[in-house]
DNA sequence: ATGCAAATGATAATCGTTCTCATTTGCGAT
DNA sequence: ATCGCAAATGAGAACGATTATCATTTGCAT
């Protein structure tokens, strides 16, 4: 059990749903998850959490670098883990299952179009909508 | 007077509140604008038009392609007259505003990645968050 | 000019998210 | 262990952006 090391270490208390929800994320079971993912998963599986306590919950985590949000076409949020390694996302508009992709020539090229304007990047989002081109869809929405 | 030219093949039938809107759009004061900003703007114009209408308006102009429709971070959609070129953005974090680049490397590099992947690409959104490095920024929000 | 489908505007409803506040809980000090 | 209190929680209200409803108005083909 190491969560809790995880959240002393990000400056937050270690209570039950907090401990719950991170354990959610580190299970591996669903990479990306919005607030209403968390909630009905966390109450599918027995634990009871408030709505507000997860997106409370969610917001700490980002803010203390434990997740990373996108923010997808539709308005909702999603979360993941945040593994260091920051990475963009092709997302399938048949099925909704999210890849995750790095490309060094993309990332140089973003610097250098930013700072040819007299901007410094704090953040950035590539988000590619696209369809599978494999015969079926292999995951579901 | 061509916008009624413009609705027609677009197949919209010219109506007062579609033709303030999107003359709103091409007088080029401002290029992106949320709902709530055309609203504003065209109140304060004198143009009494509906929320509610606004919204549609802009919505069927996206479906028609006459506008383009931005999903930036704070969950509210901005738009702008679609002008054939596809590019993407640059939005200050300090003061809002937004700038626009088109950069070839990066659409080939997307292409790559994508087609690697097994993915045809229908749409993507590139999107900078970075401080203006100047020293105030020249617009406000 | 006339009629009618399509469009509008006011308002209610919806959706994701945040706020409020009374109750509960983690945890350092005893 | 147990006490006390700040911090966290949960239920529900409130919120902002957007969409749906529906009675009234308007564009436009006849």
């Amino acid at each position: 059990m190491q969560q809790p090391e995880h959240l002393k270490n990000a400056g937050l208390k270690s209570t039950v749903p907090r401990l719950k929800v991170l354990s959610l994320f580190e299970s591996g079971q669903e990479r990306h998850m919005s607030a209403e993912d968390v909630y009905k998963l966390l109450l599918a599986s027995g634990d009871d959490v408030g709505l507000a306590t997860v997106y409370r919950v969610l917001t700490q985590f980002e803010q203390a670098g434990l997740l990373v949000r996108h923010y997808f076409e539709g308005g909702k949020s999603v979360f993941e883990l945040n593994q260091g390694k920051h990475h963009d996302h092709i997302v399938c508009l048949q099925c909704g299952r999210v890849e995750e992709f790095y490309d060094t020539a993309i990332e140089a090229r973003q610097e250098k179009v930013a700072s040819d304007r007299g901007f410094s990047i704090r953040d950035h989002a590539l988000h590619i909508y696209a369809d599978c081109t494999k015969k079926q869809c292999p995951h579901k929405p």
